[in-house]
DNA sequence: CTTGAAATTGACGACTTCGTCATATACCAT
DNA sequence: ATGGTATATGACGAAGTCGTCAATTTCAAG
């Protein structure tokens, strides 16, 4: 069934899985994150665990809950990060909140473009 | 008025309130969290500060989310997480997010809808 | 002042992460 | 095969955390 138990196998997993997900490669978040490409390497193949910086400055830069990182809940949802998208979404209220929800949940469940798109 | 930018000094600060909000000393939450006191005493001088899993151990005992712990947000509680709004946000892949930034945008700076509707 | 609990601080060896660097593997093009 | 990019892996010293333990300080109660 469900295979990840261990909340170390969890976070390399989540790594791995939020860095796709935008479309970055080690050496990008490595970039953002402020930390060298073989440091995102050795956290996603788990042969390390980050520290104390190191996991905010990787939540920061992937704009997830260090939550979700470490496995204590499985939404990688943040709020209140400097991005725009958040800061408008707190904006929003009653009907519009409705029109963005359905949105956004339209979005979120697409198929993926591919490629060529 | 509140001024503790360091990522450090608002943890050990945190530790601390939400250890006396539960009326505890540094022996019953590390019980709890399951190590010594004399790491929770080096957390809150702030002499050391916490591995990955020393950090998930004490969030749980607390029952407070690691992002608070960080300081990455304000609420200890998983306040805003829990809102299927952020949370399709956080789903989102790098082109839909900018699709869904620009639709926010323009819905936060849209003329707001009257009560009656 | 004296007692005792709570907290702070420092040192020790063991272990881990840190950045840096080199090397190796995998895969997809040409 | 040849190149190019992305990822994986291992070694190195420096720096940090780990639990354990002891010594010290703080502070409220008697």
């Amino acid at each position: 069934m469900n295979k990840k138990r261990d909340p170390s196998e969890i976070f390399r997993g989540r790594l791995k899985d939020a860095r796709d997900l935008r479309g970055w490669n080690q050496s990008d978040l490595g970039k953002i994150a402020g930390m060298p490409p073989s440091s995102i390497a050795h956290f996603e193949s788990g042969s390390r665990k980050p520290s104390f910086d190191t996991l905010r400055r990787l939540a920061n830069a992937l704009e997830v809950t260090t939550d979700y990182l470490l496995g204590r809940v499985d939404e990688p949802g943040l709020a209140e990060a400097g991005d725009p998208l958040y800061r408008d979404v707190g904006k929003l209220s009653g009907r519009d909140r409705e029109i963005a929800r359905d949105f956004l949940k339209m979005l979120s469940e697409r198929q993926p473009p591919k490629e060529g798109d």
